[in-house]
RNA sequence: GGCCCCGUGGUGUAGCGGUCUAACAUGCCACCCUGUCACGGUGGAGAUCACGGGUUCGAAUCCCGUCGGGGUCGCCA
């Protein structure tokens, strides 16, 4: 090694010991006489000092040092002089007396500050992420993302699972996300694709016997990205024979428990984690990943207005749509232009138009209110008995507003829920210190596609429908319920799962009912019903997004942050600049000609 | 594909129709400095104000377009 010892490991204890640092120039304080240089390494920061008197070539040649050239000194380990102890550094006791300076290389000066915590261009960021990783923010984000895979590899290892690997060359599937596909030099004209995730072969890996299986799985998905969304990224992938879906979300909830605990002592989180109903998440909160970091829920206020004089209320309720609204808290005193941002936002999320009734702050409970302190081109249409319903309904008081969107439910429904979640960040509502874990559950098994005209899977094909509802499958595929999970947290789907399906009769009538012909299921599928046919067991997992997990953990505002070498929004790596243009010799290997377009 | 926000020395910002021959901080370069730790002091270099067009007597500033970045809707089983 060049370096005797890491800056953490020097303290006070090895004070007149000759050792040797190594690592990077953090900053230089050239007193003329004396010059100060912190050297960084992975861990830290120890002060250097060159003294003309112990070693006059050495403090010559530290002249010369600048931002990170990368340096090994050697020297003795020193108290400093009493009052030039720092306490901010945990090294600040002690600095190491120079007398030889080895200047390993030299540097640029970098396109921004690595030394100081300031914001700088995400482009650049990412251009020079190698520079950037030397930023403590981001090395610490690299250093927890490799505890918490850490962790879950002893999690998993402890209760006996077997991590297996699979491949990245697949076949292309026709459910789901768009595909990456890599052309085959060999087969002209033919195409692996890559995993959108492990799903099919975790299912074949239970077929074969192995029971319990995980893996640090890389997925892609070439789909638009979004600030918790990559082209590339890597899911904790779990699967269980013999198992029910409490095994596998206890399972889960244990592993997340305990990696709480151990990394982030400072949060609280419920335990055990709430479970609500898919439905009751629509009904309540308008999304199936709802931020129970706050409450602010929609209220159902159809009934209230059903009968009023008001137009659009009354007539969406007679063509059976919904009346819901939310409060947001302190929100009553909202200029006309703000609630003209507020209508446009809902718009955003396919409001027809929102409209709004301010509760004054006359008085401080719901007993108090009169009709003068209702504030609504509604409010003639409205009487004080009804304010007041409509107010319990969605939890407001006085000096909150009300909004209210009318549409047909799923429309309601989505509006207002992102809505709900815009708001509750902006009027900072969510508890910073809670980790809101929640399940999901009770997903229905299909949803209709209104532009394909079919049903397709709202989880995935392979979940199994809830056993006795599989007669509905015929009759009425809507109403048949699924055995599917998710995972949620702080608003965010951390996770999912299911119990699949095991049986080759079940799976090939799941694939009829979303209308795939005979043939495309044996081309698609036969390998898998062919598989389910030789005693596949019952088995069931689920799969964690570990970039989105670490995001949260770590506070960071957007996936990139916790993703080494990320791509940007156009799903362009910019360090690499890839994607790139092939050569024609490739092309041609890969028999593949370009359009002219 | 739609909508919204952003683009000024290396970096981060200010300026938002004339005072801009573009300001401030930091970084960079030179010199001075023996106890600093975001060291300090003096001096210096460094910007076709993303690009193209238009409005105007006059544009970093207003308008349109292009490019680049971010957010979001659609999309993401």
């Amino acid at each position: 090694m060049l370096r005797t010892h890491d800056s953490p490991e020097l303290n006070a204890c090895l004070v007149d010991r000759k050792v040797t640092v190594a690592g990077w120039v953090d900053r230089r304080r050239d007193h003329g006489g004396l010059i100060f240089i912190d050297v960084r390494d992975r861990a830290g920061l120890v002060q250097v000092v060159f003294n003309p008197e112990i070693n006059p070539d050495c403090h010559k040649l530290a002249g010369d040092l600048r931002c990170e050239f990368v340096v090994q000194v050697s020297g003795t380990v020193s108290l400093r002089p009493q009052g030039t102890q720092n306490a901010k550094l945990a090294t600040g006791e002690i600095e190491i007396i120079a007398d030889s300076l080895k200047i390993l290389n030299t540097s640029e000066t970098p396109p921004f500050y690595i030394n100081e915590d300031s914001e700088v261009d995400e482009n650049l960021r990412l251009k020079y992420r190698y520079l950037d990783m030397r930023r403590p923010r981001v090395r610490d984000i690299i250093m927890l993302r490799h505890q918490v895979v850490r962790f879950i590899r002893n999690y998993f290892d402890e209760l006996s699972f077997v991590e297996v690997e699979t491949p990245i060359l697949g076949k292309s599937t026709p459910e789901g996300a768009r595909d990456y596909l890599v052309p085959s030099r060999v087969h002209s004209g033919k195409f692996y694709a890559l995993p959108q995730s492990p799903q099919q072969m975790k299912q074949l890996l239970m077929v074969g016997g192995l029971e319990k299986y995980y893996q640090i799985a890389k997925c892609f998905r070439d789909e638009d990205t979004r600030a918790d969304r990559q082209p590339e990224f890597t899911q904790l992938d779990v699967e269980m024979s013999f198992v029910t879906e409490e095994d596998v979300m206890s399972i889960t909830e244990e592993m997340f428990i305990r990696m709480m605990r151990q990394m982030h002592p400072g949060k609280r989180f419920p335990s055990p984690f709430p479970r609500i109903t898919y439905s009751e998440a629509m009904e309540r909160y308008g999304s199936d990943k709802p931020d129970l970091r706050f409450d602010m829920h929609l209220g159902d206020v159809s009934h209230i207005v059903a009968h009023t004089e008001f137009g659009v209320f009354k007539n969406t309720v007679e063509s059976g749509g919904k009346v819901k609204a939310i409060a947001l808290p302190g929100c009553a005193a909202y200029s006309r232009q703000e609630l003209a941002k507020l209508t446009e936002l809902a718009q955003g999320y396919g409001a027809k138009g929102l409209l709004s009734m301010s509760l004054t702050r006359e008085c401080s409970c719901l007993d108090g209110l009169t009709m003068e302190m209702v504030k609504s081109v509604a409010a003639k249409y409205l009487n004080l008995e009804q304010v007041k319903q409509i107010a319990i309904k969605t939890g407001a008081l006085p000096g909150d507003l009300i909004v209210f969107v009318a549409d047909k439910e799923p429309v309601v429904a989505n509006a207002l829920g992102k809505l709900r979640q815009e708001m509750g960040l902006r009027l900072k509502l969510a508890d910073s210190d809670l980790f809101a874990f929640v399940w999901v559950t009770d997903f229905p098994l299909l949803e209709w596609d209104k532009d394909l005209d079919r049903w397709h899977a709202m989880h995935h094909p392979f979940t199994s429908p809830l056993e006795n509802e599989i007669p509905l499958l015929d009759i009425e595929p809507a109403r048949a319920g699924s055995r599917a999970y998710d995972i949620v947290l702080n608003g965010y789907e951390v996770g999912g799962g299911s119990i699949r399906i095991h049986q080759a009769w079940l799976q090939r009538k799941i694939f009829q009912v979303m209308k795939y012909t005979e043939a495309e299921i044996d081309e698609r599928f036969g390998h898998l019903l062919e598989a389910f046919s030789f005693g596949a067991p019952p088995h069931g997992g689920i799969a964690l997004g570990i970039d989105r997990l670490v995001m949260l953990l770590s506070g960071a505002s957007n996936i990139r942050e916790v993703i080494p070498f990320p791509k940007n929004q156009n799903a362009v790596d910019m360090l690499f600049n890839a994607p790139a243009p092939a050569t024609r010799e490739q092309l041609n290997e890969l028999h593949i000609q370009l359009r002219d377009e």
